[in-house]
DNA sequence: TCGTTGCATGGAA
DNA sequence: TTTCCATGCAACG
């Protein structure tokens, strides 16, 4: 007994410091000291305490109190007597006890509030029955409860148990093990309940006693009994020793026992879990009440097991959130108890074929047998319907520290069909310990989950869940998802948090693979500037994390992207360009223009309904309207204060443009079609394709003319230059074999986008196709040099797919990356009032001789999508003019 | 060439 | 900064 426990029990003067009385000679007991005694005071301070009012008799003018969130009152926060009269809220400030009570039993919204209303009740039943009535242990059993006194005297400290016993460990499965079986008082247990389950859940292993608690596998889950039973009818529970010794030594410490019929019931059964984070941190308020003993110490140090398992300290997202379903699908025997573990959603990996399931670090060290060796142990699980898998529990060193996973998962996995995105959870059965492995389907997903996704991403056009669950479909389905998703973030919960995580978790990787096929590099906000409801559609606009977006009922089209002003009068209008004639058409402002506009369909301005009409804008006018675009298009544009350098919009935009490529495809609307002749470039783009006016109509580059364009072709046509002499050199060696030894591939290839007409390389000719088996035949990685020269420029010759045919090993996803930058640096570089007007640029080289070679580079910036025909005869002059005809169309 | 295994990597928390 | 963990990927059979 300590001095403060001494001095409880032996003074003759009442604990409360704030009184002088003498105790009687038979004290009455008050609130729980650390030591484990009961405060023992006078009977006017005995009876002040039993009526609550102790603060506020005594500590009124002492620190530490608050108000009610909830009600208001103020409470007392700042003693130990008070330590169990409020409960800290997530969100910060505390509630009462009695409010805190009403919203668990009202309270749909949280889930562990058991564990709250645990403590809430016995807060109040603290009041209700003098602490002696702590120290009364019903009922008996066989072996004694034990504990180290140290560790229930460093926990709640009005609510301890009297009786204390040492730890016992069980060294033979490596698994600290309790040995209870004797009943404990529905208080006491409740009490170790509240102060166990969040310590159990979260710190399980690092308290030998939770620890044991946690190891046996009933981690929590009495705390998620209904606190209507909790207050209604005290349960009395029983911590029993597992007699049978399941497997690894993992049994169930103590289960809720309805003494009255014997039934054994399965606590949280009725228990929506909470997906807020549980209360540890209010207990952990609570115990570290100014509490911190070297006992309190000894908790958090823990002891570590011998496999160094040690903290577990489960994340939210693995709290076992079962249902009354999920539990009826483990066990339709309704005397087994059903322990829920853990659960976790299951990654693209876990699902795959590979086979392997991670688990979750903590809880594998808390819930499966401890491995020392990587090899781990084989793992026998049962599923729901009764069938046992063995799986191979096994971990990895990874970062000095451990990955664990079941092997051999896919069997089982097909089995009850779960794709990423189902939840397997993992329970215990008793008797027997049984590792019990459930499911529970994504479209199943939970009422207050669903409540969730209806609060959290009201607004989003949500898919369904097969299509979210299967990530085959996310490439083609989820795009506005993947939007959404991306703006939501981790908000998103449970359905949410599903696709967060079978989109999120997939995240780069999965995105980088969508980019690969779309080019998916797309904010939400670009999406949006180009998104079109549906016909007869409603929008419902809704704010998320600072960013609007537009529910639709139906899938959204993609609409012509324009561009609005205000004209001179003040009138807005806004711009639409023909795809035609590529001429810009006035329209009234509040036009939604399908994806795909020419000069007929201009029924607002009969004059101009065909492209043989002038076009209204002036260039200087259409400039100006360039900047208004962006903003209309970009957010972020703007946010950016327009600054040439910032692309992202753009392209965004023309990755829209792309999907709208692939809805051609089918994946979108039909009407979801390419906005301009370019289908990945917008009116306002500034890149040379798309803006182009008609044939020899737009300015031509003077040679002066530094543009990236004409410092493109210019280098290109230094690199053609030193190719055709290298070629004419090695002719004059008459060896035609020594084309194969020409030994720089980068000009091969460059070889491969010669000009066409100069006899060196059209882009199909036989000659062309040998030099790039001579560059593909040495090496791929050369042939991946031939971007390096040109990596920040914008390349005129290279073309990406035939890059990826030249080098099989190359990377589209770093392809395509060298592509965007290029396309950055250009747009960085290149005006974009300048490239107004120059949207298409024929190259026109003239010959030596002086006479000239129109051909048309279609797509020069674009990402390989274009055809390409250039020459590689070295002109000994070159201009560069507007052409009309081009329309690389990807 | 394909499947498996074990580790490495890097994004996210 | 540390840790977790989803996934990539090389080595291997």
């Amino acid at each position: 007994m300590t001095s403060t426990s001494a001095a409880a029990s032996s003074s003759k003067i009442c604990f409360n410091s704030n009184c002088e009385e003498l105790k009687s000679e038979r004290p009455r007991k008050g609130w729980r000291l650390r030591t484990g005694e009961l405060a023992e005071l006078c009977d006017r301070c005995a009876a002040v305490f039993e009526k609550g009012r102790f603060c506020d008799t005594f500590h009124l003018n002492a620190a530490g109190w608050r108000t009610c969130e909830s009600c208001g009152k103020p409470v007392h926060c700042g003693c130990i007597v008070s330590a169990h009269a409020f409960t800290l809220l997530d969100a910060g400030g505390i509630e009462c006890v009695a409010c805190s009570r009403k919203n668990a039993v009202l309270g749909s919204n949280s889930s562990w509030p058991p564990s709250l209303l645990l403590h809430s009740s016995l807060s109040e039943r603290f009041k209700e029955y003098p602490a002696k009535g702590w120290s009364q242990l019903p009922g008996s059993g066989s072996v004694p409860w034990r504990q180290a006194t140290s560790l229930l005297n460093s926990s709640t400290p009005q609510l301890e148990l009297h009786s204390r016993a040492p730890y016992e460990v069980d060294l033979t499965t490596g698994i600290d093990r309790l040995n209870v079986s004797d009943r404990l008082s529905a208080p006491s247990l409740e009490k170790k309940k509240i102060e166990e389950y969040p310590e159990r859940l979260m710190n399980g292993p690092l308290k030998p006693f939770a620890r044991d608690i946690h190891e046996n596998g009933n981690t929590g889950v009495n705390c998620e009994e209904p606190c209507g039973s909790c207050l209604a009818k005290p349960q009395l529970s029983s911590l029993k020793e597992e007699s049978s010794n399941p497997p690894f030594g993992l049994t169930v410490p103590y289960t809720s026992t309805d003494e009255a019929n014997g039934q054994i019931g399965v606590y949280g059964t009725h228990l929506r879990p909470n997906p807020q984070p549980p209360l540890a941190n209010q207990f952990q308020g609570n115990l570290h009440n100014g509490l911190d003993s070297p006992a309190e110490a000894q908790i958090h140090n823990g002891r570590p097991r011998p496999d160094g398992r040690g903290r577990n300290q489960l994340f939210p997202r693995y709290w076992p959130r079962f249902t009354d379903q999920d539990l009826q699908q483990i066990s339709a025997d309704t005397n087994s108890i059903i322990t829920p573990l853990f659960e976790k959603m299951l990654s693209a990996s876990d699902a795959g074929r590979i086979g392997r399931l991670v688990l979750p670090k903590k809880c594998a060290e808390a819930y499966f047998p401890p491995i020392s060796q990587p090899e781990g142990l084989p793992l026998k699980v049962q599923d729901s319907k009764g069938k046992e898998w063995i799986f191979q529990f096994r971990f990895w060193p990874n970062n000095n520290s451990r990955m664990y996973v079941l092997e051999g998962v896919t069997p089982c996995i097909q089995n009850m069909q779960l794709q990423a995105g189902d939840v397997v959870t993992f329970s215990r059965l008793e008797p027997g310990g049984k590792l019990v492995m459930g499911f529970r389907k994504a479209s199943t997903a939970s009422a207050s989950e669903q409540e969730n996704e209806a609060k959290n991403i009201s607004g989003v056009s949500t898919h369904g869940d097969a299509e979210l669950a299967d990530p085959t479909s996310w490439s083609k389905v989820d795009k506005s998802g993947y939007i959404a998703k991306e703006a939501l973030g981790t908000k998103l919960a449970a359905p949410n948090k599903r696709k967060n995580t079978v989109l999120g978790l997939k995240s780069k990787r999965l995105r980088i693979d969508n980019e690969d096929l779309i080019e998916l590099k797309l904010t939400w906000e670009e999406a949006q500037g180009l998104l079109r409801p549906p016909p007869n559609h409603v929008a419902n606009v809704v704010l998320i994390e600072g960013f609007e977006f537009e529910e639709y009922e139906d899938a959204p089209v993609l609409g012509k992207p324009t561009i609005f002003a205000t004209n001179k009068s003040g009138e807005k209008i806004q711009w639409a360009q023909c795809e035609d004639c590529f001429k810009w058409r006035r329209l009234p402002f509040d036009v939604l223009l399908p994806s795909k506009f020419t000069c007929s369909s201009n029924s607002w301005d009969p004059e101009r309904s065909f492209c043989s009409a002038a076009q209204e804008l002036t260039v200087e006018e259409l400039e100006n309207l360039v900047p208004n675009c962006n903003r209309a298009a970009s957010k972020k544009m703007k946010a950016a204060k327009q600054e040439p350098e910032n692309v992202d919009a753009l392209e965004g935009l023309d990755t829209l443009a792309n999907l709208a490529i692939l809805g051609e495809g089918g994946v979108l609307p039909a009407s979801s079609q390419a906005t301009t002749k370019h289908p990945r470039h917008r009116p306002g783009c500034s890149c040379i394709v798309c803006i182009q006016p008609p044939s020899g109509k737009g300015p031509k580059h003077k040679q002066t003319c530094t543009c990236n364009v004409c410092q493109t072709v210019k280098r290109r046509f230094r690199t053609l230059m030193l190719r055709r002499e290298k070629k004419q050199s090695q002719k004059e060696a008459a060896d035609t074999t020594h084309k194969k030894q020409q030994p720089s591939l980068p000009d091969k290839v460059l070889d491969s986008d010669a000009l066409p007409g100069t006899g060196a390389g059209n882009s199909s000719s036989p000659n062309q196709k040998k030099v790039i088996n001579e560059g593909l035949g040495d090496d791929s990685n050369r042939v991946k040099s031939t971007v390096s020269p040109f990596k920040g420029q914008i390349d005129l010759n290279i073309q990406p797919e035939r890059e990826e045919e030249l080098s099989p090993g190359s990377d589209s996803v770093c392809m395509m990356r060298l592509f965007q930058d290029a396309t950055d640096k250009y747009l960085r570089q290149q005006s974009i009032l300048n490239s107004i007007g120059n949207s298409n640029i024929e190259v026109t080289r003239t010959q030596p001789g002086g006479s000239t070679e129109g051909e048309k580079t279609s797509s020069s910036v674009d990402h390989g999508a274009g055809q390409r025909n250039t020459n590689t005869d070295p002109p000994a002059n070159f201009s560069i003019k507007t052409s009309a005809s081009t329309s690389a169309t990807g």
